[in-house]
RNA sequence: GUCCGGAUAGUGUAGUGGCCUAGCAUGGAGCCCUGUCGAGGCUCCGCCCCGGGUUCAAAUCCCGGUCCGGGCGCCA
């Protein structure tokens, strides 16, 4: 028996009426009526309606059908007839049915959206639950908007490379990190590659990007947390932070402008009108920020980073996306560059969206000298980094990038709350498997 | 790290001391039904997280545990 699908249920039309075809995917549902009898099945691409009638159709054929249970995987051979009654104008009258795999039951949740389930269920199944459409909608629209952004900064002359996940120290300190065993030695997962595509500078590649795996090993417990995400990274050289910038808002413009052309099937099944961002978005300058914070009673001390509330409290005030621009130089990482006329200040940026942060980027420094000064001010060791300053003795030219988090521009852009319901198989504090 | 909340059939829920032999929906089993499209009708199946305590009486109150959800902090 060879196992060949002919159509996507999709790819069925009226005007196939009286065609034989070959569909396969997963028993949806059943409504046995007697004397008809209808298989719902679904496939990727959508639902086709198979509909056995009890005079019309073999015996065996018809028991073996009005026993399958919902979600078994069948293959089913019939022909394309045009009826009104149908679901879509048309249904299949099936010739063979081949059961592939059995669905034990009961299931572990619905698939169909009658009953709800905890993320917890949900998570535990997450195979179950990705056959939910909206599921498969939101990892489609997933995909289009990593492929729009590897398209975009492919045209803005950026080049794609992968920089290591285990590495031997932390990249910015703070952030806490998960050990792992390398051979005999201590190693770490890395929580950006921000050293790495820093060194790519000096390696002369001008404009880089990555797009991969973070791990923060931080016991956070929100709806817009993980501890494994998917960062968007570039770095430029001969570009200050205002450049970085400006690419930044043009890809967010550029990603929801392709999302909003190719994924309409995505977006109605998820109920979502998107609208696009206009540029150029807004530049708070910090103590434009801090003021709004102000008015809005938060009490943060020039200097601080803004709560939840605060971060909210402006959000709401802007209403769309925003930067923040000009922050102290304290509060950054030690490679960001400081302002040349006021050093308190740094050529920094965070790009907001108003429910969270998305992005935070620089200019960073590229004098040794400087940067191993800002590492010992930040109370880590420089020796530490010689792997990464050594970069910066034989010709580092200036430079600027940003981290970009996919999850948060896929949750906010589709409104989803949960940040695991953008991620196939979440780890969180409490979650590593599936 | 810290604070708050929760745990009842496979799934989602109602039930704050006796009216609970635990209700509802969905699901499963069986039967009826030839156009369903969240099909309908009838019958049946299946649940109080674990341990201890209070009480004549505990799903319900108390203590401990386990697991889960969420807020904040930190960050993307």
């Amino acid at each position: 028996m060879a196992i060949m699908r002919t159509h996507y249920a999709s790819g069925i039309t009226p005007d196939m009426n009286g065609d034989t075809v070959t569909v396969a995917g997963w028993v949806h549902e059943i409504r046995d009526l007697g004397g008809i009898c209808f298989l719902v099945l679904r496939d990727r691409e959508g639902f086709i309606q198979i509909t056995m009638v009890k005079k019309k159709t073999d015996p065996d054929l018809f028991d073996a059908g009005r026993r399958l249970n919902r979600e078994s995987v069948v293959l089913v051979t019939g022909v394309v007839k045009e009826a009104n009654q149908a679901p879509n104008g048309y249904e299949i009258i099936p010739e063979i049915l081949n059961m592939l795999s059995e669905a034990e039951s009961p299931l572990p949740m619905d698939v169909t959206g009658k009953v709800g389930a905890d993320i917890d269920t949900r998570l535990d199944s997450r195979f179950m639950d990705l056959r939910r459409r909206k599921m498969l909608a939101a990892f489609v629209i997933r995909h289009h908007t990593l492929k729009a952004v590897r398209d975009f900064l492919t045209g803005e002359g950026f080049i794609e490379i992968h920089t290591p996940k285990v590495v031997a120290a932390a990249t910015e300190g703070g952030t806490a990190l998960f050990p792992i065993t390398y051979f005999n030695r201590e190693a770490f997962l890395n929580q950006s590659p921000q050293l790495y595509k820093q060194i790519m500078m000096a390696a002369g590649f001008d404009r880089v990007c990555e797009i991969g795996a973070i791990f923060r090993a931080e016991e956070h417990d929100t709806l817009r947390h993980l501890n494994e995400a998917t960062s968007i990274d570039i770095e430029a050289s001969f570009a200050d932070h205002f450049e970085v910038m400006g690419i930044l808002e043009r890809l967010i413009h550029d990603v929801y402008a392709h999302i909003s052309r190719q994924c309409e099937p995505q977006l109605s099944a998820l109920g979502i009108e998107l609208s696009v961002p206009e540029l150029p978005f807004r530049r708070l300058t910090y103590d434009d920020a801090l003021d709004i914070a102000h008015q809005h009673g938060h009490d943060i001390e020039w200097g601080d980073d803004f709560g939840t509330a605060a971060e909210r409290a402006i959000g709401g005030a802007v209403g769309e996306h925003y930067f923040i621009i000009d922050w102290p130089t304290d509060i950054k990482p030690y490679y960001t560059h400081p302002n040349d006329d006021d050093p308190r200040y740094s050529k920094s940026f965070d790009l907001m969206h108003p429910r969270m942060e998305l992005a935070s980027g620089s200019q960073r420094i590229h004098s040794h000298d400087l940067l191993r000064q800002r590492i010992a001010a930040c109370g880590l060791d420089p020796d530490g980094f010689d792997f990464y300053l050594k970069a910066f003795r034989y010709g580092m030219p200036p430079h600027a990038g940003w981290g970009l988090g996919t999850e948060r521009l896929v949750m906010t852009m589709l409104g989803v709350e949960n940040i695991r319901d953008v991620v196939l198989f979440p780890r969180d504090r409490k979650r590593l498997s599936p």
